[in-house]
RNA sequence: GGGAGUUUAGCUCAGCUGGUUCAGAGCAUCUGCCUUACAAGCAGAGGGUCGGCGGUUCGAACCCGUCAACUCCCACCA
C-alpha cells in the first residue's frame, strides 16, 4: 500500500480509538496485578472542555497509559459533577429564554425534571471531547455525582457526620448570592478590585435623654444604603478626638434611630474620620463587633438584594438603586459632607461572576472542620500524600489547614442532594436518611407525630460536599464498603488537578478519605498550572483568547495538540499556550511518518541476512546504547513527574538520534539493498521508540507500530509491555559522539566551501582506529557523494586528518578522534564521578548531617553514592576494554 | 497587612552535586539548499555582564544578605 505524503491524523484517530474500545483495553477489573488508579477531576456536567481540562486530561492519560504498559492494572474513572449553582443557573436561564418559565412558577419536582432533561441533553458533550483527545478512560465506570448510589452516599455521610457532632445548624454571617438566592462558602467568593466611592456622612449626637447636643460625628462609608441597619457608632478608645462622646448617642439619618457610641480598638483612627458606623447585619466585621458589644441586629435586605421593610425607607428597591437614593436623600438633608474616590475589593460569586456577594445573617448548615483537618494536615506533612511540585504548595496547604474555618454546606437551591433534616411543626428536627427514620426518633418525645406532619429541609448541599467523596464513591466505597472494587482500587495512585482547587477539593478529599476509609485517597498529587495565552493573560471568553479545542484537533490532530500542550508545561508552573507548539507537534508526527516511509521502502529489497554484520554494525550498537540510556532517563523523569522533560528527551532521541543519525547511517545507497538483519534491528528500534512515545502521542504511534510490520491479532502498541532497559554501553556512546564529530566536520567543510552534493570529493582519513570508522565510510559516501574514501594510518596516535578534495581544491581539518580521545574523555568522566563521590562521602561522613537532615534526604545521598560507584565501575570497565 | 514562588538568548524553559558536560535546549530570526523518507524538510549562523548590588569561597547561574520587578495564595480598614 502506498503511504500518504504526510501523516493524516483525522481518520487514524477515529480508527484506533474505536479499535481500543472494541478490544476493551480501557476497561479494568480487579486482578492479580498491582492497580494504578486515577479518578478524573469531574468536570461540570454541562461544561465544555477548555484548555485547562485539556492539560489535565492529557497528563492523566500519559500517566495511565505509561502505567498500563508497565505491568499495572490501570483504571481511569471518568465522570462529571452536578455543579449545583452553575447548572441550576444555566437551567433557570434556559427555562426563561426558551420556554418563558420562571423558576418560581415551578414545583421542586418539575424543576428537577427539567434539570435532568438538560443534563441528558448536554451532559455527554464533554465525554465526547475527552475521547477525541485520546483519553483511555474506563467508560463503563462513568460516575455522576447525582447518580442514585452517589446521592445515597452523600446523605449517609451527612447523617453520620451529624451524629458524630461534626455537622451543626446555626445562624451565622455567610456570603449570600442575591442572584442565585443562596449561601456560598468562603471559597466560592472571588475578590476583585473595583473603583468605588467613600461617602462622608454626619450623624447628630444626642445625650441619653435624647436632647440634641448640637454636635455631629462624621463617618465614612462605602455603603450608604446600609445606614438604615446601623445599630452603633464605633471609635477607638484611644482617639482623643472622640473621648467626649462617652455615654452619648448618635442618630441614624433617614430613620432617626438612636444608637450608642461604642469604643473598640478595632477601629483604625487613621482611616477616614476614625469613626465607624456599625451595621451588624451586613458586614462581617460589624457583625463581630455586634457580638462583642451586644448590639441589636437590623437586617435591612431581602434575599434578592432589595431593601426590606426593616429598612424603613426605599423598601423594595434594589441595593444599588437604594444607594443612589440614600445619597440623594442625605444630600438633601445636608448630612453628606463629601464624596471621595476609593478603590476597594468586592466579593463576587464564583458561579455568578457579575453578582456582588452580600454578607448576610442566616440559618445554615456547617461542618466543623478543625477535627477533620488535623489528620489531613499530618498526612501531607509526614509525606504520606506527596504534593508535586512539593515545596510550593506545602506552606499554603499547612497554613490553610491550621486556620481552617467551618464550612457552610447548605445552598438554597434545588439541584443537588437535599439536606436530610426533617422538621416537626413545633420546630424540633431530626437528621436521618429517610423521613420514616426521622419520624421514629421524633416520636420518642412527640408520639402523636405523623409522617405527613414532617417537612424536609428545603436546602441542598454544596457541590463540594459530594465531590469530596469522589475517590471513594466512584467505587461505591460508602454505599457498599466491603465491595471488591473499593478494596482493590483505593487508595488511588495520583490525583492530577489545578492548584486553584487545593482547598475546595484536594484538602477535603484527604479529610473524607481519612475519615471514611482510614486511608489517604491518593499517594501523589500533581498540580498543573493555569493555562494562559502566549501573552500571559488568563484564558477567558471575553478576551476571546481561549482556543476551541475541537478546532485545534481538527487542524493539527490530537497527538499534535497533546504534544503542544505538554512540551511547554513544567509541573505547577503556568503554561503559556501558543498554537505554534501544536504546529511543532504536527511536524513531529510528520517526521516520524516519513521515517516510517523510509524504513518501509527497505522491506522490498533486503540483502541476505547477516546477523553477525548487524551485531558488529557500529550504528546499531550505538543506537541501542542511546535507546537504553534514554529509556532509563525517561523512567527517572516519570518518577519525578517531569513529563515535559521526558517528552523533550524522547523528541530529541527520535528526531536527532534516530532520524538524523541512525537512519542516515544504515541507509543503503540509492536502490541498494539493506542488510536484512540491520533492517530487523531498525524495525525493533522503531517499535521501541513508538512504545516510549505512545503515552504522549497514542494515535500516531499505534498507527506506525501497525504499519511497520504485520502484527498478529491483539498485538497492539497500547497494551505492549515495556521491557526492562539494558544498561547502555558507555564506550559505544563515546565512539558515537566521536563519529558524529567526523561527519559534522565533513558537512561543515562541504557547506563552507560550497561543495555541491554531486561534486566528487576525495576523503583521506588518517587514523589508527579503523573499526569505528568503517561505518563512517558509507554515510560519508552518501552525504557527500564521495568518489573514494581512503584512510591511512598516521604516525601520530590519536589524530585524524580529513581531506576534502574538490577538483584541485583541498581543505584539511584536524580532529583528535580515536582511542586516545575516547580514553581522555572517559578519564575525564571518571574523574568527575570520583570527585562527586568524594563530595557525597564527605557529606555522609558528617555526623551532624546524618542526624539532623530528613531521613529521605540522607537516603537520597546514599543512593547518589551507590549510583556514582556503579558509574565509576562501568567507566573503569569501558577503559579496560579500549 | 501575612505568606509562597519566579527572574538564564527575541519567546518558552533546562541547568540535579559550587569546579569539569557551563553558559544549554526547543521555538523564532537570518543565510544557503526543491540532495530519491521528510521544504510540515536539510545544512549552517547570529544572539546572554544567568534581574541589580554586596558577601562567603581558591572558585558562584547555583550558597548567604540586600534591593527591584513580576505572579499567585491567604486576610479584608469602614
Amino acid at each position: 500500500m502506498e503511504l500518504s505524503k504526510n501523516y493524516l491524523p483525522a481518520a487514524t484517530e477515529e480508527k484506533w480509538y474505536q479499535h481500543w474500545m472494541d478490544k476493551g483495553y480501557f476497561r479494568s477489573q480487579p486482578d492479580g496485578r498491582p492497580p494504578f488508579t486515577v479518578v478524573i477531576p469531574p468536570p461540570n456536567v454541562t461544561g465544555v472542555l477548555h484548555m485547562g481540562h485539556t492539560l489535565n486530561e492529557t497528563v492523566q492519560d500519559i500517566l495511565v497509559r505509561r502505567a498500563r504498559m508497565s505491568g499495572f492494572n490501570a483504571c481511569w474513572v471518568p465522570g462529571s459533577d452536578h455543579a449545583s449553582i452553575a447548572t441550576e443557573a444555566k437551567v433557570v436561564d434556559m427555562l426563561k429564554r426558551e420556554k418563558g418559565i420562571e423558576k418560581s412558577q415551578l414545583t421542586r419536582e418539575a424543576f428537577l425534571q427539567h434539570a435532568f432533561e438538560w443534563k441528558e441533553k448536554y451532559g455527554g458533550i464533554i465525554y465526547q471531547q475527552i475521547k477525541k483527545l485520546g483519553c483511555s478512560c474506563d467508560w463503563d465506570r462513568v460516575t455522576f455525582t447525582m447518580d442514585d448510589h452517589y446521592y445515597e452516599a452523600v446523605i449517609k455521610v451527612f447523617v453520620d457526620l451529624f451524629r458524630k457532632g461534626l455537622i451543626y445548624r446555626g445562624a451565622r454571617m455567610i456570603n449570600w448570592d442575591p442572584k442565585a438566592k443562596t449561601a456560598l462558602s468562603d471559597e466560592e467568593v472571588d475578590y476583585k478590585d473595583v473603583q468605588g466611592k467613600l461617602y462622608y456622612v454626619n450623624y447628630a449626637i444626642v445625650d441619653s435623654e435624647n436632647n440634641a447636643t448640637g454636635d455631629y460625628i462624621t463617618i465614612a462609608t462605602q455603603r450608604p444604603e446600609t445606614i438604615m441597619g446601623d445599630t452603633a457608632i464605633c471609635v477607638n478608645p484611644n482617639d482623643e478626638r472622640y473621648a467626649h462622646l462617652k455615654g452619648r448617642y448618635a442618630v441614624v439619618p433617614l430613620v432617626n434611630r438612636k444608637v450608642p457610641v461604642i469604643f473598640d480598638e478595632y477601629v483604625d483612627p487613621a482611616f477616614g474620620t476614625g469613626a465607624l458606623k456599625v451595621t451588624p447585619a451586613h458586614d462581617i466585621n460589624d457583625y463581630n463587633l455586634g457580638l462583642k458589644h451586644n448590639l441589636e441586629i437590623v437586617d435591612t435586605l431581602n434575599e434578592d438584594g432589595t431593601l426590606s421593610a426593616a429598612a424603613g425607607v426605599f423598601i423594595g428597591e434594589d441595593r444599588f438603586t437604594a444607594r443612589k437614593k440614600t445619597v440623594a436623600a442625605l444630600q438633601e438633608q445636608g448630612l453628606l459632607v463629601k464624596e471621595q474616590e476609593y478603590t476597594t475589593r468586592l466579593g463576587y460569586s464564583q458561579r455568578n461572576p457579575d453578582t456582588v456577594v452580600e454578607p448576610r445573617i442566616s440559618t445554615q448548615w456547617f461542618v466543623k472542620m478543625a477535627e477533620l483537618a488535623k489528620p489531613a494536615l499530618d498526612a501531607v506533612v509526614n509525606g504520606d500524600v506527596r504534593i508535586h511540585p512539593g515545596d510550593r504548595f506545602l506552606a499554603t496547604y499547612k497554613y490553610w489547614m491550621e486556620n481552617v474555618k467551618d464550612w457552610c454546606i447548605s445552598r438554597q437551591l434545588w439541584w443537588g442532594q437535599r439536606i436530610p433534616a426533617f422538621y416537626a411543626p413545633d420546630g424540633s428536627f431530626e437528621v436521618a436518611a429517610t423521613a420514616e427514620e426521622a419520624l421514629e426518633k421524633l416520636r420518642i418525645t412527640n408520639y402523636e407525630l405523623r409522617l405527613e406532619d414532617l417537612r424536609q429541609d428545603e436546602d441542598v448541599l454544596d457541590t463540594w460536599f459530594s465531590s469530596w467523596l469522589w475517590p471513594i464513591e466512584v467505587f461505591n466505597g460508602i454505599t457498599k464498603p466491603g465491595n471488591p472494587d473499593i478494596n482493590y482500587y483505593y487508595p488511588t495512585a495520583v490525583l492530577v488537578t489545578g492548584q486553584d482547587i487545593i482547598f475546595f477539593w484536594v484538602a477535603r478529599m484527604i479529610m473524607a478519605g481519612l475519615e471514611y476509609k482510614h486511608e489517604k485517597p491518593f499517594s501523589d498529587v500533581y498540580f498543573t498550572g493555569m493555562v494562559r495565552d502566549k501573552l500571559g493573560r488568563k484564558m477567558s471568553k471575553s478576551l476571546g483568547n481561549s482556543p476551541d479545542l475541537l478546532e485545534l484537533i481538527h487542524r493539527f490532530g490530537a497527538d499534535a495538540v497533546r504534544f503542544g500542550i505538554m512540551i511547554s508545561s513544567p509541573a505547577g508552573n503556568d503554561l503559556l499556550f501558543d498554537e505554534a507548539s501544536c504546529e511543532q507537534g504536527r511536524n513531529f508526527c510528520n517526521k516520524i511518518w516519513n521515517a516510517l516511509k523510509l524504513v518501509k521502502m527497505w522491506e522490498e529489497r533486503q540483502a541476505a541476512a547477516d546477523t553477525a554484520a548487524a551485531d558488529s554494525n557500529f550504528a546499531v550498537k550505538w543506537f541501542e546504547s542511546r535507546l537504553n540510556e534514554v529509556q532509563m532517563q525517561v523512567a527517572e523523569l516519570f518518577k519525578d513527574f517531569r513529563l515535559s522533560e521526558a517528552l523533550k528527551t524522547i523528541y530529541s532521541l527520535v528526531w536527532d538520534d534516530f532520524c538524523s543519525w541512525y537512519l542516515e547511517w544504515v541507509k543503503p545507497g540509492f536502490e541498494q539493498p539493506v542488510d536484512a538483519a540491520v533492517f530487523r534491528k531498525t524495525q525493533h528500534f522503531f517499535d521501541q521508540l513508538m512504545q516510549l512515545l505512545h503515552p504522549f502521542m497514542p494515535f500516531v504511534t499505534e498507527e506506525i507500530y501497525q504499519q511497520l510490520q504485520t502484527r498478529s491479532a491483539g498485538d497492539d502498541l497500547m497494551i505492549k509491555q515495556f521491557a526492562t532497559p539494558a544498561a547502555p554501553h558507555h564506550a559505544t556512546l563515546v565512539e558515537g559522539a566521536l563519529a558524529k564529530e567526523v561527519i559534522t566536520s565533513i558537512r561543515d567543510a562541504r557547506n563552507k566551501h560550497q561543495v555541491k552534493p554531486k561534486d566528487p570529493i576525495t576523503l583521506h582519513i588518517d587514523t589508527q582506529h579503523e573499526n569505528a570508522f568503517k561505518q563512517i565510510e558509507s554515510i560519508l559516501a552518501k552525504q557527500v557523494n564521495a568518489k573514494a574514501v581512503a584512510y591511512t594510518k598516521t604516525a601520530v596516535p590519536g589524530s585524524i586528518t580529513l581531506v576534502v578534495q574538490k577538483d584541485k581544491f583541498y581543505i584539511e581539518t584536524e580532529r583528535t578522534l580515536d582511542t586516545g580521545a575516547q580514553k581522555a574523555q572517559l578519564e575525564a568522566d571518571l574523574k568527575y564521578q570520583q570527585g562527586f563521590l568524594e563530595s557525597v562521602e564527605k557529606k555522609l561522613g558528617n555526623e551532624r548531617f546524618v542526624q539532623n537532615a530528613k531521613p529521605e534526604v540522607v537516603a537520597a545521598e546514599r543512593k547518589k553514592k551507590a549510583d556514582a560507584e556503579a558509574k565509576i565501575q562501568a567507566i573503569t570497565e569501558s577503559l579496560k576494554a579500549l
